[in-house]
DNA sequence: AGGTTATTTAACCGATGAGCTAAGTACATG
DNA sequence: CATGTACTTAGCTCATCGGTTAAATAACCT
């Protein structure tokens, strides 16, 4: 009944309260209360909110006394990211400029290239990151 | 009652039947038909889940005679890799270096930091983008 | 017109999700 | 120890979601 990961924190994420906390997470470090303050909402309500963002792996919680501090988690983010690499070409113009010279310099497949699909497509998976500024 | 055109965008990729498909599109066009064969689900249940995609933003859809070709639209995509790009700095190791030598060029900040939170931030929304492979 | 193929709509069902209130837990301090 | 502060858990409601089957629509092909 669990999720996989990327389908929970995508669920996690399709949420605006819960988009707004992390906003409110990427200025830094707070606590529950803090966050809680710019909603028109129920304390549990944030409290829910906050459970899922962390088991979405989206933030995660400490403790100092009676306070439970979030802070952004960064794994989710970046598988997040990657997942979205796949379709980078499909918007990124600098990203297809860089594509189309990888594609130039390796043209001894460019003679045999099927006619199945309509575009010429490599899949290359998660190869995709770290091409960028690395 | 609808949702904001992010939050339906999440929402839309919170399932990995949907991803999939995605990812099936990203090879190029196909019909509804083609894209319903990996999965052992009725056809009106995929007939749902290409109008939530559609709803997103995510696909477009032709007609021709009677199929509904079914492709990728870059908007939804970029959407979400924008609001990512807000948090990229948690995860990307050379962004955050490319970060570090924006903040050593302008010094004069740096004496009067305001204790407040714990790190250093600049929120500098969407700018994020574009300097990644310029 | 009548049949086949491709896809959507309608009507339903069980599970999950977001909100609430009320009560419980954990720690700090007078 | 009693009270206050900072949360979390429990239990409820109502809406939405993912799936189903059955029927409708749409376009092609005799």
């Amino acid at each position: 009944m669990p999720l996989d990961p990327l389908s929970s924190t995508f669920a996690a994420l399709a949420d605006p309260t819960r988009r707004a906390i992390l906003a409110r997470l990427a200025l830094g470090e707070t606590s529950v209360m803090e966050l809680a303050k710019p909603f028109d909402m129920s304390l549990p309500a944030i409290s829910k909110h906050l459970k899922v963002l962390e088991h979405a792996g989206l933030i995660s919680r400490g403790r100092e006394a009676q306070w439970r501090p979030c802070r952004i988690a960064p794994s989710s983010f970046k598988q997040v990211d990657g997942w979205l690499g796949n379709f980078r070409r499909f918007w990124d113009e600098s990203f297809n400029r860089l594509d189309g010279l990888l594609e130039e310099m390796k043209v001894e497949e460019a003679t045999k290239a099927p006619p199945h699909t309509t575009r010429k497509v490599r899949v290359t998976k998660e190869k995709q990151r770290g091409r960028t500024r690395g």
